[in-house]
DNA sequence: CTTGACCCTCACGCGACGGAAGGCGCCACC
DNA sequence: GGTGGCGCCTTCCGTCGCGTGAGGGTCAAG
């Protein structure tokens, strides 16, 4: 009933060397409740729960120090976590940056040799398209996404497009081939594709809530290319994404 | 003329302290071209340079011995470029999934414990998520246009589908020419190319009004499968073919 | 010639373990 | 009842990228 485990099968079954869990011992983190006569280390339900929890908050990036005190309840754990967030959306603002600033620097590097016509192409499809930004913005850009999408595209090379093209496609082949296999729209692989299909454009362009995403499954349903490219990989596709995404945000809700 | 710069000097524009260009200098990633005859260091504009790199890649979160590697490796500095490029978006997706991780437990933390005065108004605050989703539904929602579309795809043959596409081919073409030709968003031809789009989707799904015709438009920039689409017909495409259908809303306002 | 800012070289410390050494416990097989 | 092999124990030193002194030399200004 109540089995105990040895520090080799607890290292197994989660993901961490015995080292670790010696450590853990050793700062006091984690101690095994029990021992063996012979001094091995004998893990309870309840050190494996605690185990656990440590590993998620290890995982999130707090030190152990924080795993701590956030496990002797000192402090509320959202707090912690929100804190936590803080600093990596802080980072990735940083990263932000630094993106901008090699693609300067990756510029005047082209600038340097001769610029083939396609790279002029480049270029000048990037200066049109920020002069129309700067324009757009003022006028409509008001919206979260948006302002999101348009920093985030703006640093998309045309490999970036290519990836997300692929990418799409796979999504696309992840819808067809549930829908081919007779699944409905609330299953689990409709809706796994759904949610692959939201988290792409979350990663490539902006926070996508899955509400939002409703929107935009209704979109395609309604908008004749999206629809007729739907229709044309297979009859039915297009209502059944719009299904699909429907039934993934409910799943979340 | 070639300004020989101190540690502190140096240490102070790039941002880094002085301890770290000692440890450069031990472990021979970066040591002084030169020395003055008491032994402190000089850095050299080339030694600054290499510093610069050093200091980039650093923020990527390589390593020493990596960043070692890669200032030894042949290979030209816009590949250099494009390789940190690549390493810091991959970080930023990284980063992003860790966000997401901490919201998952976020949410499971908030869900687990009593809420706090402080947490329930989070919750109100999320009172504007619903505020949010209203505002949603009635632009996106189960609107008659949708329940129009959704009645009217499901009668298309093959055929139509198949002539919808054609048409929709047609005005993207019309969309490309107007931006190759130099001429803006706010033009004649890219206006009546938007209006064509709208007159399409109204003849074969329902009544578009250019309010909501508006709303697609910023969906075309807002999904990657559309942006994708339009970025391979012609880069800054995706952004124009909004803006023109904007342009075009206001015309008809 | 002193003052204070700067520079030098050791050299130890940290966080979260990795890894090896040297030895004991446990189980199976002969 | 040996014996081999694996797993476990503790101890201790190594790693990475520096921070932070200690103890002392250098340099320009007053």
């Amino acid at each position: 009933m109540d089995e105990m485990l040895t520090v080799g099968q607890v290292a197994r079954t989660y993901g961490v060397t015995v080292r670790t869990l010696h450590h853990y011992d050793e700062v006091g983190l984690l101690s095994p409740s029990e021992r063996t006569p012979a001094g091995y280390r004998l893990y309870t339900g309840a050190d494996l729960e605690r185990l656990a929890t440590v590993v998620t908050y290890r995982r999130l990036g707090l030190s152990l120090d924080e795993v701590g005190s956030l496990l002797r309840g000192d402090g509320s754990a959202a707090e912690h976590l929100r804190r936590q967030r803080d600093a990596v959306m802080e980072k990735v603002d940083e990263l932000h940056r630094l993106v901008d600033a090699i693609d300067a620097r990756l510029g005047r590097e082209m600038n340097e040799t001769p610029a083939t016509s396609e790279e002029l192409k480049q270029i000048f499809g990037d200066g049109f398209k920020d002069e129309y930004r700067a324009e757009a913005q003022e006028r409509w850009g008001e919206t979260d996404a948006w302002q999101q999408s348009a920093a985030r595209t703006k640093r998309h090379t045309p490999a970036d497009w290519e990836r997300i093209r692929a990418e799409g496609e796979a999504v696309n082949a992840a819808f067809v081939a549930a829908l081919r296999s007779g699944k409905p729209a609330t299953s689990a692989e409709a809706m796994d594709a759904a949610e692959a299909h939201r988290v792409q454009i979350q990663t490539w362009f902006y926070d996508l809530t899955h509400e939002f995403h409703r929107g935009l499954a209704d979109m395609y349903v309604a908008d004749p290319r999206f629809t007729a490219t739907y229709e044309d990989l297979a009859p039915g596709l297009a209502a059944y994404v719009r299904d699909a995404i429907h039934a993934n945000a409910d799943r979340h809700a």
